[in-house]
DNA sequence: AACCATAATCGAAACGTTTCAATTTTTTAA
DNA sequence: TTAAAAAATTGAAACGTTTCGATTATGGTT
């Protein structure tokens, strides 16, 4: 490959005038400038990025970090981050921290390939990424909280949801409800249970709520769960799921058993994911801000790098989308009209 | 940041000396090795990759390029990719060619960021690619063909896939066909048009076959020329689209005219989108193996790093997913004999 | 004690750029 | 013409590693 030493010698050049040329510094004169260009094009000459952001020290990219390049990735998500990065003349890299501390994603925080990250893995260990960031070298963590000075969270208000989620079945005339997730330690799944738990509560229901937490976030787990929930016995009428994914898994279980939803139980999910208004019976859910948290993210990460002082910790709201998989249950037709004690 | 310079001083060695005992070379004597590791914990040492891969001249790791970030990303074909790549110990990275000739894509099949590439994005020059492709920077395409000694085209066998389907209409008794596409330049949309006409040519059945190509291959435009169709009456009772998004976009159209799907039109789809079984009614379509193109494209891709010679072009087979969005139209219940002439 | 083989360590060059400071060339002004 | 100013060009250092070949230290054999 031909580097900028051969551009110089066919331009009978010094390597410092390629180098200006290239770069459209207006040091050199109009017509060095043309015989370097030629003589670059004639030798198929690419730039060595390598080399270049070594020299530069700064690579003028960012990273999207995310446990799964496979996984569901909010596109609308990706779409805040890219305009605003893109915005800045900042490229944007995804990959994956698939392999732990030998992946790509653990390579590219510690070694500084890139200026920043987002980081959306629950799989990479706090030390290591308050190791990885520094004073030039911010981390946005979306739904994820560290302790460390150069680190900014950003978070949907789960707990909020899950309560204003959990208001909207107890308004319906629910009082039989359970909340159904995932491995109840980790820190969003706490946070949900904690709104659906306020709300409980707050109506005087708290005998009546269930609590089943186990295993992964995912829609074959919400099928497992939903189905030993239905070997159990004692249905409850309204379910309010740790998220979308378990939600449908957790339909889908329902369908095979022939309990109908929203008939005889009523269903919400959590996080709005482009399938929730596609399924049958549509989700009800309790919709995160995707754009606006990408934006955001990339936001805070130029904010950083451009020195200025940071909150250590944003909080977005929350909404409720109501669709077709709540209904009032059996004898509560019409609204039931809240009663706080 | 401390460097490797650094942890030599401190730990009282030279530089090379370091280098060794952190790549694990077994030159250097155990009592020294722990003393600098000791010296890089204390320093909290990070080792530059940007230098490292400079010195190297080789970055181990391939890049996964799309048109955009935020768009489909087929789930399957990067699991294909991801798997291959981890297990060659190669790193991955995904970045868009959003931007043009200024987009982090371009900038890294051109600026030896990676090994080699993995491409599926038509907004990238041929003229780009053939210049970016070399000897040691392989190029993997996928649904796209370039006249070029270092690159490899992967494609979907299009025309057999839309041949099997159109014939899936005339076989439930369908007469009266049409094809709905985007922008009749595409390579692709090309041989799907191709093959549609064909089965159409073999039952003598041309002249009641309707191409509409125009736009974009999207779920909007689907819809938009679905609308267009109706509107000019005349209606098909069995459609191809493009793609599943199309098909989708169409029965929306359908849904909103009354019009209903399949009772009185048929539609099939193409991709086999993780969607096409959740949107009601299912959509029959033809299904690529995704999974097994992201891994023939990344196996390719090694096999080529590797300096092994390779077919310029290979060909995946499809398959139809019989769901619920065809049915016999009016009057001809039953499955009608295939004829051919 | 002298020699040799082996192990451990080191110095320096290299990777391909960018950029500062110095030098050379050209232009302008007197 | 010449001096000064401006413009164009250049050499060399630097970025932080890796790695070759050379050097020094350590033991093992006679």
């Amino acid at each position: 490959m031909a580097t900028i030493k051969d551009v110089a010698k066919l331009a009978g050049v010094s390597i410092s005038t390629v180098s200006y040329a290239l770069n459209n510094h207006d040091k050199v004169s109009l017509s060095t400038k043309k015989r370097i260009l030629e003589a670059a094009r004639r030798l198929n000459y690419q730039k060595n990025g390598i080399a270049s952001d070594l020299k530069r020290s700064s690579t003028r990219t960012i990273a999207l970090i995310v446990t799964d390049l496979a996984g569901p990735h909010y596109a609308e998500l990706v779409k805040g981050i890219q305009e605003v990065a893109l915005s800045r003349g900042y490229d944007l890299l995804a990959c994956s921290s698939l392999g732990g501390e030998q992946s790509t994603a653990v390579k590219f925080l510690t070694e500084k390939r890139v200026d920043g990250a987002i980081v959306l893995a629950y799989n990479i260990p706090a030390a290591t990424l308050r190791r990885a960031a520094r004073e030039a070298y911010p981390i946005i963590l979306l739904d994820r909280e560290i302790e460390s000075p150069h680190t900014v969270s950003i978070e949907v208000d789960n707990e909020a949801g899950c309560h204003m989620a959990t208001e909207h079945l107890i308004e319906q005339g629910h009082r039989r409800l359970a909340y159904v997730g995932g491995n109840p330690m980790e820190p969003l799944n706490e946070q949900r249970v904690s709104g659906f738990k306020r709300a409980l509560r707050q109506h005087g229901l708290e005998r009546e709520g269930q609590l089943h937490q186990f295993g992964m976030f995912n829609r074959d787990n919400g099928y497992a769960m939903t189905k030993m929930l239905i070997a159990e016995g004692n249905l409850p009428t309204g379910i309010l799921y740790y998220n979308d994914e378990m939600a449908i898994g957790g339909i889908q279980a329902f369908r095979e058993y022939g309990i109908r939803v929203p008939g005889d139980v009523s269903v919400i999910g959590f996080d709005d994911i482009e399938l929730a208004q596609y399924v049958r019976p549509a989700l009800t859910t309790v919709m995160q801000p995707k754009y606006e948290r990408g934006a955001l993210a990339a936001h805070l990460l130029f904010q950083a790098l451009d020195g200025k002082p940071l909150e250590p910790r944003y909080r977005l709201p929350t909404r409720l989308i109501v669709r077709d998989s709540v209904r009032a249950p059996a004898g509560h037709e019409g609204k039931v009209p809240l009663r706080s004690e």
